[in-house]
DNA sequence: CCTAGATTATTCGTACACAAACAATTCTTG
DNA sequence: CAAGAATTGTTTGTGTACGAATAATCTAGG
C-alpha cells in the first residue's frame, strides 16, 4: 500500500475502474439467469432488440466491441439460434443481423434481470450518490454523441 | 438507444465501466512510455516495488488477478527480465518474486507516467468531480480491508 | 468512368479473465 | 501424530479485447 514516491496502486483510476468491472462481471453472471450468456453477448441482443436489423460492424459501434470481438460474439450467439445472419442485397460487404424467435424470447425474459444487475452493482452507494456517480462515470466512457 | 421496457444500454453501470476502462487502457497505451508493458504487468511492478518480496499468489490477490491470469502476466515479466522467480525455503508450494535490477530501473522511470495516466483519465471532470468520482468508485470496487 | 481511398468482414497473434481440475505441500484438528 | 482441509502454483478451455493484415466491395474525385 505504501509508496515512496505517493504512486498508490489502489487510488488510480484505472486499477479501480478494473476492481469496479470484475465485480460487476460477477454480479452479472450470477443474476442474469443463463448460464452460458456474457454481458458483450447480453449487450448485442439488447441492442438487436432496439433495432431489429443492425450490420455485424453497426452493432459493434453500438456496444464499443471492435470488428474482431464482434466476430466471436456473434459466431457463438449464432451458433446458439439466438440471432440470423443473411447478406445485404444494397452492400455486399455488409452482413445483416437480427434477433430469431428464440433470441426475441430470451432477452424478453432476461432484461429485468438486467436492471437488477445494475441495481445490485451500485447497491453500495446512496440513490444520489448513484445518479452522480454515472453521470461521472458517463463522461469518462466518452459517451459524447454516437446516437442512434 | 430507444427500449420499449426502459432498459438502456448506455445507462447500465457495467456498459459505461466497461467503456470507461477500455478508454483508460488506450491512454495508458499510448502514455506509458513501453510499447510491451500492460496495466496489469505494470501494477505487478508496481506492488514489487512497494513490498520487495512476495509469492506470486499473494501478488495476485494484491493486484485482482486469479491466479491463471497471475501465471501468465508474471511469465512475461520474467522472460523480458523484469522479475526474479525463486522457491521459498521456509514454504515449497511458494514461488517468491522480486524485482531484477532492470525491473527496477523500469519502474522507476515510468511510474510517473503512471501518474499522468490517471490524470489524463480523469481529465474530462473538474477537480471536485474527480476526488467525488474516486471515492464512489472505491466503494464499488468494494477496497475495504485487503489492506497491507 | 475509373482509380484511389474508405468500409466490411475475416483471420492471426498476443494478452487478459476466470472456472475447473490437479499435484505438491502445509495446516488443522481430532 | 495422522487424516482431512486448505493453500500454492500449473494447466486446460472458453470468452473477451485489440492491433495488424487481407480480400471483397463500395464511394468519391478527377
Amino acid at each position: 500500500m505504501a509508496a515512496k514516491d505517493g504512486y498508490i496502486l489502489e487510488r488510480q483510476a484505472g486499477h479501480l475502474l478494473r476492481r469496479a468491472h470484475q465485480r460487476h462481471s460477477a454480479i452479472f453472471q450470477e443474476n442474469i439467469g443463463d448460464a452460458q450468456l456474457t454481458p458483450l453477448q447480453f449487450a448485442a441482443l439488447v441492442k438487436l432488440r432496439d433495432l431489429n436489423e443492425v450490420s455485424q460492424n453497426h452493432l459493434g459501434r453500438l456496444t464499443a466491441m471492435d470488428a474482431a470481438t464482434m466476430q466471436g460474439v456473434i459466431k457463438r450467439l449464432a451458433s446458439r439460434g439466438l440471432i440470423e445472419r443473411r447478406p445485404d442485397p444494397n452492400d455486399r460487404r455488409r452482413l445483416i443481423l437480427n434477433l430469431s424467435g428464440d433470441g426475441k424470447s430470451l432477452i424478453d425474459a432476461l432484461v429485468n434481470n438486467g436492471s437488477g444487475i445494475t441495481a445490485q452493482t451500485l447497491a453500495p452507494l446512496s440513490a444520489a450518490e448513484q445518479k452522480t456517480f454515472l453521470d461521472l462515470l458517463a463522461k469518462l466512457a466518452q459517451l459524447n454523441g454516437d446516437g442512434e
